[in-house]
RNA sequence: UGGGGCGUGGCCAAGUGGUUAAGGCAUCGGGUUUUGAUCCCGACACUCGGAGGUUCGAAUCCUCCCGCCCCAGCCA
């Protein structure tokens, strides 16, 4: 038994006040994910708070899978549920559970019930239900088959399990209020015939619990204590209790919700990201753009910039959209610390250092990183043949300084990590279109200061001509140009952004990119952040995906 | 409309009757810099959805009002 010296959040408080109180002996939590679409960065939010908080008070979490719906789950999807949450960083300890492992103990629990009298068989269909219910201002009407005796449910029951009845003829149903102004409770569907084999059980099922019938019993079963789920599960609480106090389980869990994690220019609806990805609008689940752990993590996300950013969230009632900006300032955070610099030319200009002999090539000494003499140092091949990025000369030698910090004719300008050069003549073609820069470099600059006199305006990014690598470039901006894609009317599919993947082919990066490998990642200088793409790049073809611009 | 939940600066958010109303993001100034990055300084709510009330004292307690979100799947 633990607990934290300063609670910060309510689940927290909660959580210390139980343990205080000796309510609870050890903390279980669960992260219950559905398999039936990848996980994105709302789920990371609610893994990290319940992982952390098994964390924070030294106790477990379970990692559960809600396969109660054959219809829509899949293996694909655990599969990938399982990689994303490994990969943030989080372990369930043996084996993660499934409800479909409980199958039998609810199917058992559902009799129990019949018998004591507490749920009946409905032959009610879907749409006579619907006008039983009544509506948000108008009580239900009790089914007719509610006071069927139990051996006849009973029997019914087991003919549904069975195979023997219709899909959509009957149900099993929890007998509560019809008049409850809470619609939950107006006689829920704890079990619907659905004649479709199970990705786990096989055909030995016709008949699946529903997920207010399920989700408590599997919550008592693994003796989760608390069981943390989001805001629109609020209504539901009063029957998560109603099972849990009428039914014999082993413990008695508790639910507690918070607000889900919304983000502007982002969707987060598996259902939405699914279409996305059935209407090939985007690269798949894990294509860089979607706001998936796995299309996150291809894009050189890294694992512990999300977390960050998770624990940074308030675990408050209030749903808020936060702003992308935030997310996007903890990923900066990590990879400015952590990345390895390099240089990478998009645009590449070619430039000759007349002074320099062409037979002449002196290896230059670069950081790893400016300000962390841990990450090894680069080895950059000086040579008479440069490239620099066509955006950083600009033949207007008027340009002020103060605007304009890069190269412009008759004017000197530093070459990060090497000499100090003054660029002398644009060679143009027939079109005006310069080709080529004749420069000048200033000898001894290397690492020193230039002569008296000799002011450079800033410092660009270059690479040697005759000893770089070609690679493709993929820069990716937001998916959707409106603040709230999922918002307003139309469909969000009016709002994907055009311009959100932009590849830039053949550019010019340093030699050492070419042991670059998936998972490292690199800040290519003055440009952005860069991880080389798990799917497009080749022992032929060198491809970086952009992760994030610099600021 | 019945029920449930929530309203603190552009965004997120601490605050649990007595604080100059934390902090982060964003924004705007200035400094450092061989990345127009990082880093460092500084600015940024006389006021807490609104109106009343209780109190020596209210973002915090009470009343009414306004606004937003969730629930009428045999989805989760």
């Amino acid at each position: 038994m633990t607990d934290i010296d300063k609670p910060s959040n309510f689940i927290q408080q909660i959580i210390n006040a139980d343990l205080n109180a000796g309510r609870v002996k050890e903390v279980v939590t669960r992260f219950p994910p559905e398999p039936n679409g990848y996980l994105h960065i709302g789920h990371a939010k609610s893994i990290c708070l319940n992982f952390g908080l098994a964390e924070q008070f030294g106790g477990h979490c379970n990692l559960r899978f809600d396969d109660t719906n054959p219809e829509k789950e899949d293996d694909e999807y655990v599969q990938a549920i399982i990689d994303d949450v490994r990969w943030l960083g989080f372990d369930w300890g043996g084996e993660p559970r499934f409800a479909s492992d409980y199958f039998s103990q609810l199917y058992d629990w559902a009799k129990y019930l019949v018998t004591e009298g507490k749920a009946y068989i409905c032959e009610l269909n879907a749409e006579q239900m619907r006008e039983y219910r009544g509506t948000l201002t108008e009580a239900g009407t009790n089914s007719p088959y509610r006071e069927r005796p139990a051996a006849e449910s009973l029997r019914l029951l087991e003919q549904m399990k069975v195979g023997a009845i219709d899909e959509g003829t009957m149900t099993l149903r929890a007998k509560i209020d019809m008049a409850s102004p809470n619609i939950n409770m107006r006689d829920p569907v704890m079990y619907r015939i659905k004649k479709m084999p199970h990705h786990r059980t096989g055909d030995e099922w016709n008949i699946y619990p529903s997920y207010d019938f399920a989700h408590g019993q599997e919550d008592a079963i693994e003796g989760v204590t608390h069981s943390v789920c989001t805001l629109e599960f609020a209504a539901n609480r009063p029957l998560y209790e109603w099972f849990t106090q009428n039914l014999p389980l082993p413990c008695t869990p508790h639910q507690y919700e918070f607000g889900r994690l919304n983000l502007n220019y982002t969707m987060t609806s598996k259902r939405k990201l699914k279409q996305l990805v059935d209407e090939k609008h985007v690269d798949g689940w894990n294509d860089p753009r979607m706001p998936t752990i796995s299309g996150l993590r291809r894009r050189g996300v890294t694992a512990a910039s999300l977390r960050e950013f998770c624990d940074s969230l308030a675990v408050a009632k209030t749903d808020g959209i936060v702003d992308v900006a935030q997310f996007e300032h903890f990923i900066r955070e990590d990879l400015n610390n952590n990345a390895m610099r390099a240089m990478c030319v998009l645009n590449p200009l070619k430039i000759t250092l007349t002074n320099y002999a062409e037979d002449q090539r002196e290896m230059l000494v670069a950081a790893g990183h400016p300000n962390r003499d841990d990450l090894p140092q680069r080895e950059l091949p000086f040579t008479r043949e440069l490239y620099i990025d066509r955006n950083d000369f600009n033949e207007d030698a008027t340009l002020s300084r103060k605007k304009f910090k890069r190269l412009v004719l008759g004017d000197y300008v530093r070459l990060r990590s090497g000499y100090v050069i003054r660029a002398d003549e644009a060679l143009k073609d027939s079109d005006g279109e310069i080709v080529e820069l004749i420069c000048s470099y200033v000898p001894g600059t290397v690492g020193e200061d230039p002569p008296e006199g000799i002011r450079p305006r800033g410092v660009i990014h270059w690479v040697s001509a005759s000893s770089c690598i070609d690679c493709d470039l993929y820069l990716y901006d937001k998916l959707f140009t409106v603040a709230a894609p999922d918002a307003g009317e139309g469909s969000f599919l009016d709002y994907i952004n055009p311009q959100s993947l932009q590849i830039v082919r053949h550019c010019k990066a340093e030699m050492g990119l070419a042991a670059a490998t998936v998972g490292q990642h690199y800040q290519f200088e003055r440009e952005g952040y860069y991880c080389v793409d798990a799917k497009h790049s080749s022992a032929e073809k060198l491809v970086f995906n952009r992760t994030i611009n610099l600021r």
